[in-house]
DNA sequence: CATTTGACGATACAATATAACATATCATCG
DNA sequence: CGATGATATGTTATATTGTATCGTCAAATG
């Protein structure tokens, strides 16, 4: 919840090259990609969404809007609502993150930042954003994101054998992860 | 959106034995079989979660909280948010409806009022309130409930395989249903 | 260079949901 | 019957999430 711990690395550097915040390297690793791959689709992450994007990498959980312009306003002061939400409908639509119905809360999407796969093509011609499936702790709240192929088949066939022309579906799962019943079995 | 259609049957009857709105028959009949249900899992289907039901059950479309508040107070005087909320919660609760987290709004639950099974064991012994799947038209902002045995396989054999223990699911499927479709295709 | 377009600042507001506490209703038991 | 506890509802206020709108600025485009 708090504040994350002090980090690794050497935070006299944070704001050495340019007026934005830096972020450990490996968020700014993933950050770059994320910059490489907007401008594969003629878009901009500029400074403001990669912020926004820079601070989900580096939660471990799904952040609310309002999460966001609390810390953003750290790096960015005078951020207003508007500010994130525009940043994060920015990246929703590129599918660098997904939106997290249940929680109300967003997560970056590493599918898209490691394997570069923006959009999806599932029937004749008709393009769709990937969209994933997501296994939501209720106790330790982390969200893992899945591509598991026989979901989608699954969904993809029930919705045509219904006559249903999908174009996103949203597949949350909720229950216990392994680790935290793992650590409930070990409790009793 | 607005208020439905005159009715077919004697308005004059509406409140003649009981204090409370009268739906059309097949809406009462239906909110009997709920207080039957309701019985049977040793709760109450009051006069106020009645009203609540039944204002979904004659809305064509997914209703939100505050449309139901409305539409309640036109019942009940003196409804607040409260008042729907608990409502809503306590429905939720039983299985008697569904909450369409894309659209913040709550559809009721066929399956459980026409075939009367609430709960559900997926795996040993573990209880588990029937989630059903969600065809969402963005057209025509119809809400179809399907109950497709594939897809329910494939998140439960999913999450096993991230050893993952499930108590719930969200599959909501947007796009544009046949009747919609094929409307457009006739325009073009 | 003028124009257009997209991004951002800033204020206000709308829509959704809950907290907290008071009151009422009802069943049960002594 | 009257006390007691549990459940349901009334009431007010507030928290949380999300948009509308309008103005400004800066980069891209012709």
């Amino acid at each position: 919840m708090g504040t994350p711990p002090a980090l690794a690395y050497d935070a006299a550097r944070m704001t050495a090259a340019t007026d934005t915040h830096r972020f450990p390297p490996r968020t700014e690793h993933l950050l770059d990609r994320a910059t490489d791959f907007c401008s594969r689709e003629n878009m901009k992450l500029t400074s403001l969404r990669r912020q926004v994007l820079g601070l989900m990498l580096e939660s471990a959980r799904p952040m609310g809007a309002y999460d966001l312009l609390e810390q953003l306003r750290t790096l960015h002061e005078g951020a207003a609502p508007p500010t994130v939400y525009r940043a994060l409908d920015f990246l929703l639509e590129l599918g660098l993150i997904h939106k997290i119905e249940r929680l109300s809360a967003f997560v970056p999407c590493l599918h898209t930042l490691e394997h570069d796969h923006g959009l999806h093509a599932h029937e004749e011609g008709e393009e769709c954003l990937h969209s994933g499936q997501f296994l939501i702790c209720r106790e330790c709240s982390q969200v893992t994101e899945l591509e598991d192929a026989g979901i989608l088949a699954a969904i993809v066939a029930a919705s045509r054998k219904a006559g249903f022309r999908m174009t996103h579906s949203t597949i949350e799962i909720e229950g216990v992860c392994a680790r935290c019943a793992g650590a409930a079995h070990a409790r009793a």
